[in-house]
DNA sequence: CATGAATGAGGTTTCATTCAT
DNA sequence: GATGAATGAAACCTCATTCAT
């Protein structure tokens, strides 16, 4: 019933209609409200699965790192790796949610904070200032998000969002006076 | 009778309603629609009154500016003032605007398309790569909005935004393999 | 300022607007305000303007009229010089009054019976029955409105329409048995 | 639902009520729309619900008829037994639909023409010339209306209409020179 | 006399949600 | 569990009318 993502993502939240869901997902109006309290209810669910995939993704990655650098490189590609397993998902979230509610609007922000905080730490860690950390992973997580933002917008495949990815995290890594452990290609070796 | 921007700013698009702003700006319904085709239309101004200054800064800037590097640096500083002189106009359209309604989130895009271009034709006369100008221009646009938009969140002071962009000025400089030149120290005196 | 003919000739009475009579009147709203009491009163004014016409026409006719016979001939032509006098006005009182408004619609019948009056009772002198003369009084009524209704729609000439009306007075003339006098060339010589 | 016709009846198009018609019909609001695009919509299927009852009687009993007059005949009383089969229906489309709107107007015109346009036809058959028909079939058209726009009014019997439509169809059959062959006796009699 | 900005009641329409079947 | 007809609150917008200038 989770095709009700294919109409968010379509037409955004408040020009989604619960019809137009419930035609997607070739069920009955009733049939949505017994697996979901509300219309709200149901698009907090997408954004819950995004985050929630994310969120797993990248504590696993943390688990097996063994220095701030690697946490801070496995945590980047984690992301990277969840938001482009679903283009649709991730544009309904990243897109559609931010004007449409002042809920979603909350809990996007709670979410880019939490991503924002890893990086913070993982800064801290490797030797950078109090302030140096706190808006280099704002910063961060804002240049990840806009480009996939253009990403999702332009249809791009996957490949190229990665080479964004790498490019971003070249870039922050210079920046930031680190060397880089290129975590990613052991990644995808790993794949 | 632009205070509509008090009621978009606390409400959201689409739970502000034309009765909540015609009470906000004491007068009557009709009197809005003097003024404003319609809600959207009323939105659509606020938009393009913030973006309308930004970019007369920034082709202002531009104007001013001898080399590549400076007219990257002046433009950035632009985008700052720009954004900081009204939190709330800020708020409205950076963060109100993405997921309210399809018109607004692709104005919102072409402007942040615009801005970007900018600096990834900056990047390419300053020597980058053709990738890397492009992927550079979209985060660091990106990174920007995202620092605005905790900025907006949190009620900082506007020196404390100007912090942050001097942070990403930086690591984006350092980043690029420019040498910073520090415009913004040279507007900041001029004022 | 009766110019609002024009405007309401064009688009009805509720799809007329305040402003779009004193656009095409080159005035102010205020103007209108000084001419009309109400929407409601010029359009009142308007259809009085053509019955009175039309009226003032009949009863002039039947004073020079000798016979019921004459008086019914002479009738007939007033209503077809009144009708056709301005095409517009007519427009708007026959084919535009009708289903606006509960009080445009009773005063529209107010005169159609009226008329339909002035023809019963010459039928009656004319020696026709009770029945015949009232239900050939409104009949008259009805197909002369029709014709004219068609002749508003289509454009055409006042010849067409002064046609139609000799064609219908002589398949009523001869429906009720009466010789025919042709007071309309009488009336046409001495124009 | 149809009972919208009851309040567009007793008040016209305009003065009626969304909110009067789902009160009559002891509906909510909602279930209105449930059935009908919009108020026009609705509107239109009355039309058409009283135009296609005639219609259809037309084209039933011209199927019937062998000879132009026999047409003529049974289509003048078709129009008669579809007209009085519901007043306030009639009423509606006939007296209310006029002035209230460009597009009822229209399809009314385009109806009348219809009906005008068998008995032009059949006029045609019969030997008249093209004008005489014509405006034989737009005056008969208008007388019939004209009555039945007295009788919805005043309330009478539907044996009083009957009697109108006898002397009008004696008077257009003799001032067509056509000899009348009393149709409608032979239908009365048949029911 | 003339103006036209301001008014605000009231209309149509939408759509998330419910609940009897 | 599944259905979908019914609900009705609430939103946007229009436009005849007023009145201070």
């Amino acid at each position: 019933m989770q095709a009700a993502q294919r109409v968010f993502s379509q037409h955004g939240y408040h020009q989604a209609t619960i019809r137009a869901i419930v035609e997607s997902a070739n069920c009955a109006t009733g049939t949505f409200y017994l697996y979901f309290a509300s219309k709200e209810d149901c698009f907090l669910a997408l954004m819950d699965k995004l985050y929630g995939n994310i969120m797993e993704k990248i504590l696993t990655a943390r688990r097996h790192a063994e220095s701030p650098a690697e946490k801070l490189g496995r945590s980047f590609w984690a992301v990277v790796e969840g938001l482009s397993r679903d283009t649709e998902l991730t544009s309904v979230v990243l897109v559609r949610a931010a004007g449409a509610n002042a809920l979603f609007e909350e809990r996007l922000w709670r979410v880019r904070d939490a991503f924002a905080q890893f990086i913070v730490d993982d800064l801290r860690e490797c030797g950078l200032s109090a302030n140096q950390a706190r808006i280099g992973g704002h910063a961060c997580v804002g240049a990840l998000a806009e480009v996939v933002g253009v990403w999702v917008r332009s249809d791009q495949s996957d490949q190229e969002l990665a080479e964004a990815f790498e490019e971003i995290e070249r870039i922050f890594w210079v920046g930031w006076g680190l060397t880089q452990l290129r975590y990613r290609n052991q990644d995808q070796d790993g794949k």
